[in-house]
RNA sequence: GGCCCCGUCGUCUAGUGGCCUAGGACACCGCCCUCUCAAGGCGGCGACACGGAUUCGAAUUCCGUCGGGGCUACCA
């Protein structure tokens, strides 16, 4: 495709069906058309295939709408807010397929099938007996008028079935290149279920078409359905959009991810504290990379760079642990003043803050928030790593720590630690880290001799952010509150 | 079973006939930095599924085998 072609009117859609929580692998598929769109300056729709009506319910949809809202994935036209091709929810759009299901039916592409679903179970079965591909075999395909008045008598209410034409189909996909499906192999498929509802390979074809659809970028599974929406547009003599199929999100065990994975909703990590644009960083890493191979892009790089051209044939599987290693990187850089903020949820949760947090106390949590954040896979780890903060007193209970406290010459240690810390001003990094660092030689012990049983006083572990950042986060009194209690500890 | 897709380090990938004794990233291991743990810096381990063919030359092309996945619904 041509600069020219993809410049003005580029239009892809994301359709998720309403059956739950967004999805790490529509989310994926959504981000591709997302960026396709930005990247070309087209429309990206928002559509919603609600047409399975046993498992679609309407709260989802809301679920979605948001983890894609907080994803940043924003679309031009959709469900919430219209545009000229709505409505955007294929329930409301059910006169329509009619319309194009009649005009099928009047032009003899398709024909009523009063088969039952155990009549057709039956025949499945006895066809996979045999070895055979399980297709339709036709039965209702040249009904008489008499026969199908005498099947309505019996109250059958029929489904609209799509005469599949004999003949090669070809998929130009713009990643795999050209496939070949011989209709043979296609049984003539339902396009209208009883129910008056369009089957998803009709009511996608509709659809596209309708709302001018010009690129199908969709996840790899639906590359065997083409063929039959190729047929479709061929019946209704409608130009074709161009198509490209990505590969598939997999778990560790190279199977289609899924709940068996564990966590593979969007808002699994939205709640974890992953921020979006790690997440859509890593998942635009999954089957695409740029050029100069970076790795940590951000959104306006990504849309930047984006392109079909770069996207691989393999499917990817969902590695937890780079994500984590990209989401760190982003807390790492974050904005202090915004990652404290999104920080406050978690530790409020945890019982360590209370809202509203403001003036000071916002201040002194973002010394807190910018002392812990190199220790973070994601936000919900800030509490177990920045308790040591809060609180009057702390428990020894780590076995190394205990050893270090009672060590005999911890008391000396300590006192000289109140005693120098009382007196020190003025009271700031700076100061304390000077005033640490003359402690080994006044005590004639080493430097880790020293500055690990105030470690241990203050915090109650041996690990932990710099001292000098811990004792001025903590104050000078409750350090030495914490020390003298260490003291009391010891002895 | 039939049809289709895919196959480079454990994982994500670069690579489109010679630039490849295959490059990067995550993970892992080691060293440095350091009161500690992270972070960071440096280094190490580690792959072209297999077999043919084409070619002076193949990770790159073709065929076959094997492996994995998807579709084969009045699910999407």
């Amino acid at each position: 495709m041509t600069e020219k072609d993809t410049t003005e009117k580029v239009r892809v859609r994301f359709a998720p069906s309403p059956t739950g929580h967004l999805h790490i692998g529509n989310a994926h598929t959504g981000l591709f058309n997302w960026l396709f769109a930005r990247h070309n300056g087209g429309k990206f729709i928002l559509r919603i295939e609600d047409t399975d009506l046993e498992r679609s319910y309407a709260e989802s949809e809301k679920l979605i709408l948001e983890d894609l809202k907080w994803l940043g994935l924003d679309w031009d036209e959709g469900v919430d807010i219209g545009g000229p091709y709505g409505p955007y929810r294929q329930t409301e759009r059910l006169e329509l397929y009619r319309q194009y299901a009649q005009r099928l039916l009047d032009e003899g592409h398709a024909y009523l099938c009063y088969c039952t679903p155990e009549e057709l179970e039956m025949e499945r079965k006895a066809a996979l007996d045999r070895g055979e591909a399980p297709r339709y075999g036709g039965r209702c395909r040249e009904l008489t008028e008499a026969r199908r008045a005498e099947l309505e008598r019996q109250g059958r209410r029929p489904a609209v079935r799509f005469r599949v034409p004999d003949e090669v189909i070809v998929v130009n996909d713009l990643i795999r290149g050209p496939i070949e499906f011989d209709s043979k192999t296609i049984g003539d498929f339902v396009i209208m279920k009883c129910d008056g509802v369009p089957t998803y390979n009709f009511a996608v074809v509709v659809d596209d078409v309708h709302m001018k659809i010009t690129h199908i970028i969709r996840a790899d599974e639906h590359v065997a359905n083409t063929p039959r929406q190729i047929l479709l547009y061929e019946a209704l003599g409608l130009p074709l959009p161009k198509f490209a199929h990505i590969s598939m999100i997999l778990g560790p065990d190279r199977t289609k991810l899924s709940k068996r994975h564990g966590a593979t909703s969007v808002f699994h990590y939205r709640q974890a504290g992953y921020l979006p644009d790690a997440v859509v960083n890593y998942l635009a890493l999954l089957g695409w990379s740029p050029e100069n191979g970076e790795e940590v892009l951000t959104r306006e790089e990504l849309v930047k760079q984006f392109s079909l051209d770069r996207v691989g044939k393999s499917p990817a599987v969902f590695d937890i642990a780079k994500l984590n290693w990209l989401n760190g990187v982003y807390i790492r850089q974050a904005d202090l003043k915004s990652l404290t903020g999104m920080a406050i949820p978690y530790l409020k949760n945890a019982g360590l803050v209370s809202e509203p947090v403001t003036g000071e106390r916002f201040d002194w949590l973002m010394d807190v928030v910018d002392s812990v954040r190199g220790y973070l896979d994601n936000l919900s780890q800030i509490p177990e790593h920045a308790g040591v903060f809060f609180g009057d007193r702390i428990d020894i209970d780590d076995g190394k720590a205990r050893k270090i406290i009672s060590d005999p010459e911890t008391s000396r240690v300590l006192n000289l630690f109140i005693k120098e810390l009382e007196s020190l001003e003025p009271f700031d990094r700076e100061a304390i880290h000077t005033m640490l660092l003359k402690m080994p030689a006044q005590l004639g012990l080493s430097v880790r001799k020293t500055l690990m049983p105030v470690r241990v006083a203050l915090t109650g572990t041996t690990a932990g952010p710099e001292l000098p950042n811990v004792i001025f986060i903590l104050g000078r009194d409750r350090s030495i509150g914490r020390a003298r209690q260490a003291l009391h500890a010891c002895s």
